[in-house]
DNA sequence: TGTACATCAGTGAACGCGCGTTCACTGATGTAC
DNA sequence: TGTACATCAGTGAACGCGCGTTCACTGATGTAC
């Protein structure tokens, strides 16, 4: 066995536990999340747990970035199935919807974490950033290669301060792209975390019961149309 | 002085006081609202809270009850200005988003309280159903206006469960209303919620720095394409 | 108008609990010679 | 291969704090006669 091998992976596989507690611990407390409760359900001392994070932010920290790093991971799929099974650009659409709606409603509290409302007293710091961004990367990039198939139909003009802002936004995505078609795009994201939430959150109570994955996939055709992609 | 007058109205203001002081408390704790620390705000034994409330959970429900009536108020506000201005229909439901949003921003801890992740260990009393649905039925009403003065566009078929779903939605609101319709306008509702958290839980952040109104605006007027007004 | 009584707001101490974090420590595991 | 030392995981007590809720109580305000 290697020398420094064996307390290494030790070490990494006492990590994930504790994240993967921390992880269960979410489904209670919300982003409450007590570093004494993980501790004892792990059969250690509070203390302990020091050896592993420096502080609950930074448990809290790594369960954010990891939340964001699996639905970004699901979306990631979504796109590369659907583009390998030749499906149309907004039935690309469509499935990194779906995607991000089952992520999340195995994960109703990791999404909480990252889409619900801000931690009390918690900052997030500048690790979180990247990951944060997977899932609209995707619709970018479903974008990007609709518009370079001449598959977005005719973009109407639009002006103003937010125009000039997402044209610097779509310099980033690939030259030429119009930002109103980023525009539409980030407005679709919007509308699936909008979507996601309203369902999870208890929006949809006592209008859309039953066929809710039906009734998201209506919202995602809308927000395909708007965007252009046929 | 009448009677029973003066005591009464002082255990209203004093009521009030205390939901005003809690409310501000949402602002550091978010939903973790402390019953100690408001009465510590007040200058008051926290013993002396439950004269006025039962428990932080009922505390917690008249501040939500009350900041559902807070934004509803504001939208049927922007509604009856619009319809009284003679303004479209797309415009009209432009100029509710306009109101959400700007209710919002100045209160941006009671939407998170209403629209965020629920509080953990809260459950909602049936008291706060009529308050939380007063937004979407503003946009419901826009919604039956238009389609009774022949300005709702030519509304695609739709079929599947939720289709059901919505046509017994639809019952509710006007008889004849086409349950797309309905669902078009329910969407609407949730993209306006959708891109309101998005702008207050950061999501926008380095993207639509500047111009937040033109964007929701912009957002805005694709749900009203989407529904059909003209 | 004055008096006896009931109502009610507010106090302060207490109960029993939980929290994040620090610190001196024990023992086991790895490293260097 | 064996021994001396360094590293590091984990313990348990403690610090200082906060919480929701209950309870017996004081004193002021209202009510009934």
């Amino acid at each position: 066995m290697k020398a420094e091998g064996v307390r290494a992976r030790v070490r990494a596989e006492m990590t994930e536990e504790i994240k993967a507690v921390a992880r269960r611990h979410l489904a209670s407390d919300g982003a409450n999340l007590s570093l004494r409760a993980v501790a004892r359900d792990m059969g250690m001392a509070s203390s302990a747990v020091y050896r592993y994070f420096a502080s609950r932010d930074d448990l809290l920290t790594a369960l954010i970035i990891e939340a964001y790093d699996s639905v970004g991971a699901a979306a990631e799929r979504a796109v590369a199935a659907a583009a390998g099974s030749g499906a149309g650009f907004a039935d690309r659409l469509v499935l990194v919807g779906h995607a991000v709606r089952e992520w999340a409603l195995a994960e109703p509290h990791q999404w909480a974490l990252i889409y619900g409302s801000p931690v009390p007293g918690y900052q997030a710091p500048q690790d979180t950033i990247g990951p944060a961004t997977r899932v609209v990367l995707q619709i970018a990039a479903i974008i990007r290669d609709a518009y370079a198939a001449g598959r977005t139909g005719p973009q109407p003009e639009i002006a103003g301060r937010y125009a000039e802002e997402l044209e610097a936004v779509a310099d980033q995505f690939g030259p030429g792209v119009p930002p109103r078609l980023i525009g539409a795009g980030m407005a679709a994201f919007i509308q699936l975390c909008g979507a996601v939430s309203a369902e999870l959150f208890g929006q949809l109570n006592n209008s859309v019961d039953e066929d809710r994955r039906g009734f998201l996939e209506f919202q995602m055709r809308g927000a395909a149309a708007f965007i252009g992609l046929t």
